[in-house]
DNA sequence: ATAATGATTGGC
DNA sequence: CCAATCATTATT
Protein backbone atom coordinates (compact mmCIF):
# COMPACT_ATOMS: atom_id res chain seq x y z
CA UNK A 1 0.00 0.00 0.00
CA UNK A 2 1.71 3.13 -1.15
CA UNK A 3 0.65 6.62 0.10
CA UNK A 4 0.18 7.66 -3.19
CA UNK A 5 -2.85 5.30 -3.10
CA UNK A 6 -4.41 7.90 -0.96
CA UNK A 7 -4.33 10.87 -3.51
CA UNK A 8 -7.03 9.98 -5.77
CA UNK A 9 -10.14 12.14 -6.17
CA UNK A 10 -12.67 10.98 -2.76
CA UNK A 11 -15.42 9.18 -4.72
CA UNK A 12 -12.66 7.12 -6.82
CA UNK A 13 -10.95 6.58 -3.66
CA UNK A 14 -14.19 4.88 -1.90
CA UNK A 15 -14.15 3.00 -4.92
CA UNK A 16 -11.21 1.85 -5.12
CA UNK A 17 -11.58 0.67 -1.40
CA UNK A 18 -13.87 -1.44 -2.61
CA UNK A 19 -12.33 -5.32 -2.63
CA UNK A 20 -9.89 -4.22 -0.51
CA UNK A 21 -8.41 -5.72 2.97
CA UNK A 22 -9.27 -3.72 6.51
CA UNK A 23 -6.35 -5.38 8.42
CA UNK A 24 -5.83 -5.19 12.54
CA UNK A 25 -3.49 -6.67 14.16
CA UNK A 26 -3.36 -6.78 18.23
CA UNK A 27 -2.29 -8.69 20.90
CA UNK A 28 -5.42 -10.90 20.52
CA UNK A 29 -4.44 -11.42 17.30
CA UNK A 30 -5.23 -10.99 13.46
CA UNK A 31 -8.44 -9.99 12.05
CA UNK A 32 -9.34 -8.74 8.85
CA UNK A 33 -12.49 -8.31 6.43
CA UNK A 34 -12.84 -7.24 2.65
CA UNK A 35 -14.03 -4.10 2.43
CA UNK A 36 -17.91 -4.57 0.86
CA UNK A 37 -19.47 -0.99 1.63
CA UNK A 38 -17.63 2.84 1.76
CA UNK A 39 -19.18 6.23 2.44
CA UNK A 40 -17.75 9.82 1.06
CA UNK A 41 -17.57 12.57 3.13
CA UNK A 42 -16.56 15.42 1.47
CA UNK A 43 -15.67 18.07 3.91
CA UNK A 44 -16.52 22.17 3.94
CA UNK A 45 -19.30 21.86 1.13
CA UNK A 46 -20.86 18.67 2.62
CA UNK A 47 -23.28 18.96 5.34
CA UNK A 48 -23.21 15.81 5.88
CA UNK A 49 -19.63 15.57 7.12
CA UNK A 50 -18.14 16.40 10.73
CA UNK A 51 -16.07 18.91 9.12
CA UNK A 52 -18.75 21.00 7.25
CA UNK A 53 -17.88 24.73 6.94
CA UNK A 54 -14.00 23.60 7.78
CA UNK A 55 -15.37 22.56 11.28
CA UNK A 56 -12.13 22.15 13.36
CA UNK A 57 -12.41 20.69 16.26
CA UNK A 58 -9.97 18.01 18.70
CA UNK A 59 -12.27 15.16 16.75
CA UNK A 60 -12.25 16.29 13.50
CA UNK A 61 -8.64 17.37 13.44
CA UNK A 62 -7.16 13.92 11.50
CA UNK A 63 -9.45 14.82 8.95
CA UNK A 64 -7.64 17.95 8.26
CA UNK A 65 -4.31 15.96 8.24
CA UNK A 66 -2.58 13.96 5.48
CA UNK A 67 -4.41 11.30 3.45
CA UNK A 68 -4.36 7.42 4.86
CA UNK A 69 -4.67 7.78 7.69
CA UNK A 70 -7.23 6.38 10.18
CA UNK A 71 -10.14 9.04 11.04
CA UNK A 72 -12.54 6.84 14.61
CA UNK A 73 -15.17 8.76 16.48
CA UNK A 74 -17.61 7.46 19.18
CA UNK A 75 -20.91 7.87 18.13
CA UNK A 76 -24.29 7.04 20.15
CA UNK A 77 -22.75 6.44 23.59
CA UNK A 78 -21.56 3.24 22.50
CA UNK A 79 -20.20 2.90 18.91
CA UNK A 80 -17.15 3.32 16.76
CA UNK A 81 -16.84 4.24 13.31
CA UNK A 82 -13.79 3.94 10.97
CA UNK A 83 -12.92 6.13 8.24
CA UNK A 84 -9.89 6.95 5.58
CA UNK A 85 -8.95 10.38 5.79
CA UNK A 86 -8.94 11.38 1.92
CA UNK A 87 -7.94 14.59 -0.16
CA UNK A 88 -4.55 16.67 0.62
CA UNK A 89 -3.85 17.61 3.95
CA UNK A 90 -6.27 20.78 4.73
CA UNK A 91 -9.20 19.34 2.55
CA UNK A 92 -10.53 17.75 5.25
CA UNK A 93 -12.02 14.78 3.82
CA UNK A 94 -12.65 10.91 4.86
CA UNK A 95 -14.74 7.82 3.74
CA UNK A 96 -16.64 5.74 6.00
CA UNK A 97 -15.76 1.80 5.49
CA UNK A 98 -19.42 0.62 6.71
CA UNK A 99 -19.17 -2.71 6.11
CA UNK A 100 -16.60 -5.78 5.42
CA UNK A 101 -16.81 -9.53 4.54
CA UNK A 102 -14.95 -11.39 7.24
CA UNK A 103 -11.89 -13.28 5.36
CA UNK A 104 -9.37 -13.91 8.28
CA UNK A 105 -9.55 -14.20 12.05
CA UNK A 106 -13.18 -15.15 12.33
CA UNK A 107 -13.28 -16.76 15.37
CA UNK A 108 -11.65 -13.67 17.15
CA UNK A 109 -14.08 -11.13 15.58
CA UNK A 110 -17.58 -13.40 16.63
CA UNK A 111 -15.86 -13.18 20.38
CA UNK A 112 -15.55 -9.25 19.88
CA UNK A 113 -19.01 -9.03 18.89
CA UNK A 114 -20.44 -11.61 22.15
CA UNK A 115 -21.28 -14.33 19.77
CA UNK A 116 -21.01 -17.68 19.73
CA UNK A 117 -18.47 -20.07 17.94
CA UNK A 118 -19.16 -21.89 15.16
CA UNK A 119 -21.53 -19.71 13.78
CA UNK A 120 -23.60 -20.31 10.46
CA UNK A 121 -21.91 -19.46 7.15
CA UNK A 122 -24.81 -16.40 7.48
CA UNK A 123 -24.20 -14.81 10.88
CA UNK A 124 -20.50 -14.70 9.87
CA UNK A 125 -20.86 -12.84 6.66
CA UNK A 126 -22.86 -10.19 9.03
CA UNK A 127 -19.97 -10.27 11.67
CA UNK A 128 -18.59 -7.15 9.96
CA UNK A 129 -22.38 -5.72 8.40
CA UNK A 130 -22.09 -2.27 9.70
CA UNK A 131 -19.81 0.70 10.73
CA UNK A 132 -20.00 -0.15 14.52
CA UNK A 133 -20.21 -3.90 13.65
CA UNK A 134 -16.75 -3.65 11.78
CA UNK A 135 -15.20 -1.47 14.85
CA UNK A 136 -16.71 -4.20 17.54
CA UNK A 137 -14.86 -7.17 15.04
CA UNK A 138 -11.90 -5.65 14.52
CA UNK A 139 -11.08 -4.00 17.74
CA UNK A 140 -11.25 -0.35 16.75
CA UNK A 141 -11.34 2.17 18.95
CA UNK A 142 -10.26 5.37 20.30
CA UNK A 143 -6.42 4.03 20.28
CA UNK A 144 -6.39 3.78 16.42
CA UNK A 145 -7.59 7.16 15.96
CA UNK A 146 -5.36 8.58 13.60
CA UNK A 147 -3.15 5.75 12.46
CA UNK A 148 -1.46 5.51 9.21
CA UNK A 149 -3.14 2.94 7.37
CA UNK A 150 -0.02 2.27 5.51
CA UNK A 151 2.64 1.56 8.44
CA UNK A 152 0.80 1.06 11.65
CA UNK A 153 -1.34 -2.25 13.05
CA UNK A 154 -4.11 -1.24 11.13
CA UNK A 155 -3.91 -1.13 7.69
CA UNK A 156 -4.90 -1.76 4.17
CA UNK A 157 -3.82 -4.08 1.97
CA UNK A 158 -4.63 -5.13 -2.20
CA UNK A 159 -6.87 -7.95 -2.14
CA UNK A 160 -6.08 -11.38 -3.79
CA UNK A 161 -10.01 -11.11 -5.20
CA UNK A 162 -10.11 -7.51 -5.73
CA UNK A 163 -13.37 -5.84 -7.09
CA UNK A 164 -13.20 -5.40 -10.77
CA UNK A 165 -17.00 -4.29 -11.64
CA UNK A 166 -19.00 -1.73 -11.22
CA UNK A 167 -20.38 -0.57 -7.52
CA UNK A 168 -23.78 0.36 -6.45
CA UNK A 169 -24.36 3.64 -5.44
CA UNK A 170 -27.01 5.29 -3.25
CA UNK A 171 -27.74 8.29 -0.77
CA UNK A 172 -25.60 7.74 2.12
CA UNK A 173 -27.00 5.72 5.32
CA UNK A 174 -28.41 7.57 8.48
CA UNK A 175 -27.64 11.56 7.77
CA UNK A 176 -29.94 13.85 9.42
CA UNK A 177 -31.42 16.95 7.94
CA UNK A 178 -32.77 17.78 4.43
CA UNK A 179 -30.41 19.55 2.18
CA UNK A 180 -29.03 18.40 -0.88
CA UNK A 181 -26.35 16.63 0.61
CA UNK A 182 -29.04 13.82 1.53
CA UNK A 183 -29.51 12.92 -2.05
CA UNK A 184 -25.43 12.73 -3.09
CA UNK A 185 -24.86 9.21 -4.60
CA UNK A 186 -21.79 8.47 -2.40
CA UNK A 187 -22.37 5.40 -0.91
CA UNK A 188 -20.84 2.82 -2.86
CA UNK A 189 -20.87 -0.99 -2.36
CA UNK A 190 -20.54 -3.96 -4.08
CA UNK A 191 -23.77 -5.13 -5.64
CA UNK A 192 -25.49 -7.91 -3.89
CA UNK A 193 -23.17 -9.17 -1.27
CA UNK A 194 -24.49 -10.22 1.44
CA UNK A 195 -21.99 -8.57 4.57
CA UNK A 196 -23.33 -5.59 2.86
CA UNK A 197 -25.17 -3.40 5.77
CA UNK A 198 -28.89 -2.80 5.97
C1' DA B 1 -22.03 24.87 33.11
C1' DT B 2 -25.65 22.99 30.58
C1' DA B 3 -28.40 21.00 26.88
C1' DA B 4 -28.98 18.74 22.38
C1' DT B 5 -27.72 15.32 19.39
C1' DG B 6 -25.74 11.61 16.86
C1' DA B 7 -21.99 8.88 9.70
C1' DT B 8 -25.80 2.80 15.09
C1' DT B 9 -27.40 -1.36 16.87
C1' DG B 10 -30.31 -4.73 18.92
C1' DG B 11 -34.49 -5.97 20.99
C1' DC B 12 -39.68 -5.94 21.21
C1' DC C 1 -40.97 1.00 16.41
C1' DC C 2 -37.87 2.57 20.13
C1' DA C 3 -34.44 2.59 23.97
C1' DA C 4 -29.55 2.46 25.10
C1' DT C 5 -25.77 5.61 26.49
C1' DC C 6 -22.16 9.29 26.57
C1' DA C 7 -18.61 12.10 24.01
C1' DT C 8 -18.71 16.05 21.33
C1' DT C 9 -20.37 20.40 20.14
C1' DA C 10 -22.67 24.70 20.44
C1' DT C 11 -24.69 27.80 23.47
C1' DT C 12 -25.40 30.39 27.90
Amino acid sequence: MEAAFFEQPTVELARALLGMLLVHRTRDGLAAGRIVETEAYQGPQDEAAHSYRGRRTPRTEVMFGPPGHAYVYFVYGMHFCCNVVAAPAGVPHAILVRALEPVVGLRLMAQRRGRGWPLSKRDTLRLASGPGRLCQALGIGRDQNGLSLVHSPLSLRHSALPFTGLPATGPRVGIAGSGPAQAYPWRLWIPAHPSVSR
